[in-house]
DNA sequence: ATTATAAGTGAACATCCGTTCGTCGTCAAA
DNA sequence: TTTGACGACGAACGGATGTTCACTTATAAT
């Protein structure tokens, strides 16, 4: 990331790019390809259009994901024009969901079972924060100590987990680690029969354990940091 | 039969398919694909999401675009769900607040001003994560990249803060440090007239500053992990 | 029970679309 | 003149993504 720029330090093609880009999501609701920018403004190169999108970037207008089509937003605000329909956010009014909040995570035992606690502590969260998946059993531990440290989770945490003994790649996980007596969380990759448990923390190594030692409890749904 | 419809009259797959292309467009600022969409409710298969976006057309909530990647738009803002919607949903005993997010937050340069960018985009959140304190200036930032790391916060967190230029011990806060060139989140200690700033990460060191080199931008609420 | 309709599955397919690479022209600095 | 940075071009590649289809399962009406 370079230094941001004022708008009319961009070259012309690129200003024409951000004003079609903001246009674009205006009527459409979502952005543009890079192919539909070159058309646009008279760039016959996908390459080009892909540059000066890498330029808008550095420039601090824009926001791209890797390969993902129409991966892109405006982070910036254009001058002089006239947003008047821009905003059309649309509110959903989302119900909240009460969360049981069990007791404490802690590195040297198991997740707790569900019945096994009868502490009425609860939370209320949002829909966002599950996912939008299935929520009937999703439930909540508090993060005792700093043994979660390279999921970079903190004392005091707030995790938000569903119940499940499988897991897809990618998923954060609590897992069981009955050769460490241990539980963590870590990001589940299966390579086979092998299973790489990767640190949220990029500063810490993975852990690889054979499938048999790797007793999936539930999967992170999210993490919360409360207000202190 | 192309008949608006009530949202309580949709499926539970189908109100779980509209707010969680809420809360992605909310987040990413592009709708997700057809499969980015079943993966997040549970559904297995591409032609299913299909098919049931055509409901959701049908129902008069959706537009979409012909052969089109992610190209699909919420033209319906939803009425309040109201509580004899099942499962464990409940209403909010407090009322919900709807929080402002704004763009990102980068290392390289300040806290964004208000009235710089366009914000359209909002989350809700419970009080709970509000510390429960007057809530009026309080606003969101998704970060961007793993220049908090040291302070336990991932790419793509959010963080919830209440605009203020003063802090007392012990608040986690945005500050603006001049001499680096870089905002950074910290937790403050007063020392007369230097300031510590306190990883949340233990593992880092402080960093110590003189109060003229340390421009508070924002005290942390809380910070939410959102689900992925 | 039978039938009709809605909902879901899994696979295949064609195309869309971001990425990469070698090449070229321009312009300013050395 | 040479060099290097910048902007641009066009083609090719491979993964992403929407669409379609034959088939199965679930639900409800007759």
């Amino acid at each position: 990331m370079k230094s941001p720029k004022e708008f009319n330090s961009l070259s012309k093609r690129q200003k024409n790019m951000l004003v079609y880009m903001e246009d674009y999501v205006t009527l459409h609701g979502y952005p543009p390809t890079i192919r539909e920018i070159g058309e646009a403004t008279g760039i016959n190169s996908t390459s080009v259009v892909n540059y000066n999108l890498n330029k808008l970037v550095d420039a601090g207008f824009l926001e791209r994901s890797d390969r993902v089509s129409r991966g892109m937003r405006l982070i910036k605000a254009l001058p002089n024009r006239d947003k008047k329909s821009a905003s059309k956010t649309i509110q959903f009014t989302e119900a909240a969901v009460r969360v049981q909040l069990y007791g404490q995570i802690v590195a040297g035992q198991p997740l707790p079972v569900y019945n096994d606690i009868n502490a009425q502590d609860s939370i209320e969260v949002t829909p966002f924060m599950l996912g939008h998946v299935d929520t009937t059993d999703a439930f909540a531990l508090r993060v005792k100590g700093d043994s979660m440290i390279d999921a970079l989770i903190a004392d005091g945490d707030i995790v938000i987990l569903r119940k499940q003994e499988t897991a897809n790649n990618g998923d954060m996980v609590a897992v069981w680690l009955p050769e460490r007596g241990e539980t963590t969380l870590k990001y589940f990759y299966r390579d086979g029969e092998r299973i790489r448990l990767q640190p949220a923390n990029p500063q810490f190594v993975p852990i690889e354990v054979s499938a048999a030692q790797c007793e999936v409890q539930g999967k992170v749904l999210s993490v919360i940091r409360p207000a202190r």
